[in-house]
DNA sequence: GAATACTTGACTATTTTAGTCGGGTATATA
DNA sequence: TATATACCCGACTAAAATAGTCAAGTATTC
């Protein structure tokens, strides 16, 4: 059980430009440097923050992207979300008429997968972006 | 982020046991046919569950297997351990003096991540395989 | 002694992950 | 207006992890 790489450096990203003061466009190539991630990486992730309007972008030289709101109103679960990373516990539908097993009903373990599910997604749901400690170091 | 097959078979199939009377010893292709789950594969589970003394095996006809300790005593947590499934949030060493990228310390978010996979472990640290509503119907 | 059921290591196909590559387009500034 | 910077975007790929299967056993009961 575990992050992808995705997720985590869009967090990490995220939480580096939110040291900058907002509407200074930060550029991937800064933070790639700052944070020893690939810019060709970056880039596929901005493109899926910037579809789910975490980010947006400013083109051109001394471009980069600008976070689109305040850092205490972003919810890690947004970025979660953006790379369409989901806490998948189960291999069960959803609809529970269909079954999970092949089975007529639920799997025997069902609920509790459903509550894990939920408890982790909790977690992402009341973190904000502002909650990280951003300690002003070498980082 | 996701569960493996593996520890969510080890759950489903220990849940199945814990319906029978304990010292009933309860066969693999049993398990098999109710919670389709490939036998081969379900031996190679049980190994390790056996291995990490959750269940003892009885050979022979008739055989099969046993939980050793009552289901109420049986922390999710030991069976996710016994399949070697851990909660990893992070690429980041726990060892904060070598640096979790390549830098001289600890990642922006190790915090974060590291607190993740705390919460995430007391989940199943919490829950006995007694705890796992077992429905006696079809399942 | 035949059938049942556990034991074990090695093997393999498939999927997912973690990126890279190549060729764009837009904008600022010199 | 040329050029460098920086975003844009789909396609591709190597490597790792996952989800099993296979083969060849051993122990026990009926």
């Amino acid at each position: 059980m575990k992050l992808n790489t995705k997720s985590r450096y869009a967090v990490m990203a995220l939480a580096d430009m939110s040291k900058f003061p907002i509407n200074n466009p930060v550029s991937l190539r800064d933070i790639s440097l700052r944070q020893s991630i690939s810019l060709l990486y970056l880039e596929q992730i901005f493109l899926k923050l910037k579809k789910s309007d975490i980010v947006k972008s400013v083109r051109g030289t001394n471009g980069g992207y600008v976070l689109k709101r305040d850092p205490k109103n972003i919810k890690l679960s947004e970025i979660f979300q953006a790379l369409d990373q989901k806490v998948k516990t189960v291999g069960c539908k959803k609809d529970s008429k269909k079954g999970c097993n092949g089975k007529s009903a639920k799997c025997i373990t069902h609920e509790l997968w459903d509550e894990l599910e939920i408890y982790i997604n909790n977690f992402f749901e009341n973190k904000k972006l502002s909650d990280l400690s951003l300690n002003r170091g070498d980082n």
